[in-house]
RNA sequence: GGGCGGGUAGCUCAGCGGUAGAGCAGCUGUCUUACACACAGCGGGUCGCAGGUUCGAAACCUGUCCCGCCCA
């Protein structure tokens, strides 16, 4: 069923409900088989090019509602532009996820008793290799359940041949250039994980509380003696203490400068400085420990100071040989022993709680520990000052534009990357030693040491940072350092569609990197949009059980199995209940397009996207509502030879006339939308089209059109323009949802050059596929007033729809009336009434009987007799009365203000005075009525 | 501490200088020959608060109170 070799499937065999679910897989299927997502690289295509690099995730990932939303959004913009003609290039691939990919591993052999030590390195390599071969980019297969147009001939991975070698190209040429270094600073050492982290990977975790320990040293007998307090949250790192620090101005201790402490529990004496810069006179005692080795603020003061700089951690975490007797204590267990020991020696002086900010690592959730080490770190600045041009040269777009603040405020007040990482899975750094200590950078493994000619070289044991090869990934994807026609032809990318998150860990790095090793920004734009919430804007939580599973949400599921999942996700017991209480029918399978429309509903430029499952049932019923007007215009089709062309019909019928022109709007707004990365806006455009207009008024429109005994002529015209209408809203709609727009299109009757899937039929222009005709809408807009009046009292009164009534109407404005009048059959039809449009007041005055019910609105007076209930009536109209009351109030306010005619523009003063015409006329209408009802 | 964003109908949000909108929820009817995953109709907001600019402010400015995020 992946192919369909006609289009003479009628509406016959369209089933009543649609079901994504029959419908989803085959087309995928199809389009893949068909080659319609590669790009080309034929020689002398010269189509302009229009290219997403894909955000890679992680290889060990599995597809979740960000990356739902992601590739919604991505998907959407590649296809808008594939149907317009553009050589479109959607590259996929997956990121090696340096430290999860390792923990995966390591959890994975830790279930045979090994540890990845144990092991050795190659060996682990290899058992992660063969899982990335078994297990790894399942997500990739899951983009395509989205729907996904991803080129997948051109997929890449960042621990690929290619990509490695442009990763060591990168680094050596960063090196030469004196932009790589190796330098011993102050860095985060992630205990957990047992490497070092960006700053990027380290997350402040706020509003802690902690402890604040006071405790004293003993200044030296020498000194004069006495004691000097200090407080700290960390009292083991006392013992890297290599100074004390007052404040130059502190009179409280001015006769301490220069003078020393001694340490309680090892052989140092300590001196007491003073620094302004550190100390801050109101904390505390104004006394405060330096611990050079283990603070980022004490490391400073220490290089001011030239400090010695004590390292007491092992990178376990434990204490060092520096420890003393605490040597070997993990650091937690060393802080309550050095606190005990303090007390026991009389030097502690009390404690008391305190607030404060913890750093831990995204990765493993531990404390982050500031570590002395040696590692490799790229220097931002002078990188970073063209990468701040070009976003305000307006070289690269940032939207929404707000982001622009965030990347010029980090951009400017950057850090050196540290890019070297303690794990094995990653590209190792080509960096070699010799026994001398030289090291040699080269792209290839050297043969002897570039200084002293030594031939016993051992390379580096790290491994880069994963984000240093995503950094390159928008040219190393395409070919580079080669000279690919790819990258010739698909450099620069267009849009880098992504979260606001990872704005610095990757937008602005391959920015940084994209200018310097192809002299050319990266991408045009940068698209960033909001992160997926449960529908009250609560983060997505494994244990609270709000975490709602794209797949699930397509493919449907019971209440046991999503708790089922939730369980073994260690949810919390009020995360089942959250489950049971909420969707107790579990979810019902609303498919891929269902998702999709849902996603691009919600405004890209929020922070947050709070996914509701009501929304998703609301646009699967869009789905269905979508479906069932198909197969209302396919079945009227049927038997005759209407079919869908690139040439809109000549519409004479003022139906026909309208909905090409409703068209005109909804294409304008969806294209634009597109164009404009306002999703939201293009989405509701094409949903209101088909939902309010199409269907609500256009296919109603058309029913006495198509009926039997109806004008054959204008039966046809009605047919095509049906069918043109159908056609061009399927295309308009496709970028979107795929599927049912595939599904659909397939079954509509065409003309021979309609191609072979909608994916690569032109997207709908307002030019070439609707019209605009401002007397058509001015027309309908009349005639929905009176039916929807019709219908008001109808509804009011409770009548009965089969009831046919008598409803008498008349107009002021007599080329209305003849408006009217000409389509009285459509009126009539529309609100099962016999409609009889008068000329006079007189004439509507006649027809108003004591039971008769009254509507009057837009200069459209309606009477319809003999169906009223008094108190119902005398109620809606008294509504009507006070609402048309207050308008008026605030109308002749605004006229009756001299200034206000003076200064306001003449429409606006003229709209005003219309508006105070018409609402005049309704009171009195209104009021009329009521008085003839009392 | 610095910066950014937000407070609009019961909920989630759009609108961002000229008569307050959507979806969902609510209420009243209806199996009207595409659709009850539907149809028809109705109700609901002094747009956080206080000043100011303007003929006119939900929108612009100032202050203020909450909420969220990022950076230190």
């Amino acid at each position: 069923m992946s192919e369909r070799d006609s289009t003479q499937d009628s509406a016959d065999e369209m089933p009543k409900a649609y079901d994504s679910r029959d419908v989803e897989p085959r087309w995928y299927a199809f389009w893949e088989e068909a080659g319609l997502f590669r790009a080309s690289d034929a020689e002398g295509d010269d189509r302009e090019t229009y290219t997403i690099a894909i955000p890679p995730p992680n290889v060990t990932g599995s597809l979740h509602m960000g990356h739902a939303c992601r590739t919604t959004f991505e998907d959407v913009l590649i296809r808008h532009k594939r149907m317009q003609g553009k050589n479109t290039l959607w590259l996929p691939g997956t990121d090696h996820a340096g430290i999860a990919t390792q923990v995966m591993v390591e959890r994975e052999i830790a279930k045979e008793g090994l540890t990845r030590q144990e092991l050795g390195r190659e060996a682990f390599l290899d058992r992660v290799w063969q899982w990335k071969e078994a297990k790894g980019g399942r997500i990739m297969q899951q983009l395509r359940i989205m729907g996904a147009s991803c080129d997948w001939s051109r997929e890449r991975f960042t621990m690929d041949e290619g990509l490695s070698v442009a990763v060591r190209e990168a680094f050596v040429q960063l090196y030469e250039e004196g932009l790589i270094y190796r330098g011993t600073r102050l860095v985060n050492w992630d205990v957990g994980s047992q490497t070092v982290l960006s700053d990027l990977e380290v997350d402040q975790q706020e509003n802690v509380e902690g402890e604040l320990f006071d405790f004293a040293y003993p200044v030296s007998e020498e000194d004069g003696g006495g004691e000097i307090v200090v407080s700290t949250t960390r009292p083991e790192t006392m013992l890297g203490d290599t100074a004390i620090a007052v404040h130059p101005d502190d009179e409280r201790y001015k006769h301490l400068h220069g003078k020393k402490v001694k340490h309680p529990f090892v052989d140092r004496m300590i001196p007491i400085i003073s620094d302004a810069e550190l100390v801050d006179m109101e904390f505390g005692t104004g006394c405060v420990k330096v611990t050079p080795a283990h603070d980022p603020n004490d490391f400073a003061t220490g290089k001011r100071h030239g400090l010695e700089e004590i390292n007491i951690l092992n990178l376990d975490g434990t204490l060092n040989e520096e420890g003393g007797p605490f040597q070997g204590m993990d650091r937690f267990v060393a802080r309550k022993a050095v606190k005990a020991k303090l007390e026991e020696a009389g030097l502690a002086r009390g404690s008391k709680k305190h607030m404060m900010t913890l750093p831990k690592s995204q990765r493993s959730h531990t404390v982050v520990e500031p570590m002395i080490s040696t590692q490799w770190f790229v220097k931002m600045e002078p990188l970073a000052k063209p990468a701040i041009e070009v976003v305000e040269d307006g070289r690269v777009e940032i939207v929404p534009e707000e982001w622009k603040k965030t990347y010029f405020h980090w951009m400017r007040n950057i850090q050196d990357w540290c890019i070297s990482r303690q794990l094995w899975w990653g590209h190792p750094i080509p960096a070699w030693y010799c026994p001398e200590g030289h090291v040699t950078v080269a792209k290839a493994t050297p043969s002897a040491c570039g200084d002293c000619g030594a031939t016993e070289l051992t390379q580096d044991e790290d491994v880069l940072d994963t984000w240093f090869s995503s950094a390159l990934w928008p040219f190393s994807t395409l070919g580079w350092p080669a000279k690919t026609v790819d990258l010739e032809r698909f450099y620069p990318t267009s849009d880098m569609e992504t979260g606001y998150d990872i704005l610095f860990f990757w937008v602005a790095r391959m920015i940084v990197m994209g200018l310097h090793f192809m002299d050319e920004v990266p991408f045009r734009r940068v698209l960033l949009s909001g992160m997926v919430t449960d529908e009250h804007g609560d983060k997505m939580s494994k244990t609270r059980g709000n975490v709602i599973d794209p797949l699930d949400v397509i493919h449907g599921a019971t209440l046991d199995e999503l708790v089922a999942k939730a369980e073994a996700a260690g949810a919390k017991p009020r995360g089942i209940k959250h489950l049971t209480k909420n969707y107790p029918d579990g979810y019902a399978a609303y498919g891929a397009d269902a998702l999709r429309m849902t996603l691009l509903s919600y405004s890209p430029q929020q922070k947050r996207i709070a996914l509701s499952m009501k929304r998703i049932e609301g646009y699967r019923n869009f789905a269905n509502k979508l479906w069932n007007a198909s197969r209302f215009i396919l079945m009227n089709l049927s038997g005759t030879d209407a079919v869908a062309s690139r040439k809109r019909p000549e519409a004479k019928a003022l139906a026909n006339r309208w909905v090409l022109s409703r068209l005109h709007h909804a294409v304008v707004a969806a294209d634009r939308g597109l164009e404009d990365y306002r999703v939201d806006d293009a989405s509701s455009a094409l949903y209101h089209f088909v939902w309010d207009e199409l269907c609500d008024w256009y296919l109603e429109l058309t029913k006495p059109l198509l009926a039997e005994g109806a004008d054959p002529e204008v039966a046809a015209e009605t047919r095509a323009t049906l069918v043109h209408t159908l056609d061009a809203t399927l295309r308009a709609l496709h970028p979107m949802m795929p599927f049912i727009t595939e599904e659909i299109w397939q079954r509509v009757p065409k003309s021979d050059d309609a191609g072979q899937s909608i994916m690569v039929a032109p997207f709908p222009t307002a030019e070439s596929d609707a019209l605009l005709d401002e007397d058509a809408e001015r027309e309908v807009a009349l005639l929905q007033t009176a039916i929807v009046g019709v219908r008001t009292i109808r509804a009011e009164h409770h009548v009965a729809w089969a009831t046919k009534v008598a409803a008498h109407c008349f107009v002021e404005d007599a080329t209305d009336r003849k408006t009217l009048e000409r389509e009285r059959h459509l009126f009539s039809r529309m609100t099962n009434a016999e409609v009889t449009i008068v000329d006079t007041t007189d004439a509507i005055e006649a027809a108003t009987g004591p039971r008769t019910a009254v509507f009057f609105d837009k200069g459209v007076k309606l009477v319809v007799p003999e169906v009223i209930d008094v108190a119902k009536e005398q109620e809606r109209l008294g509504r009507e009365l006070k609402k048309v009351d207050k308008d008026l109030a605030q109308t002749t306010k605004k006229l009756g203000n001299e200034k206000f005619i003076a200064k306001a523009p003449p429409e606006v003063v003229e709209t005003e005075k219309a508006r105070l015409t018409e609402l005049t006329n309704k009171k009195t209408q209104l009021e009329t009525a009521l008085t003839r009802l009392a």
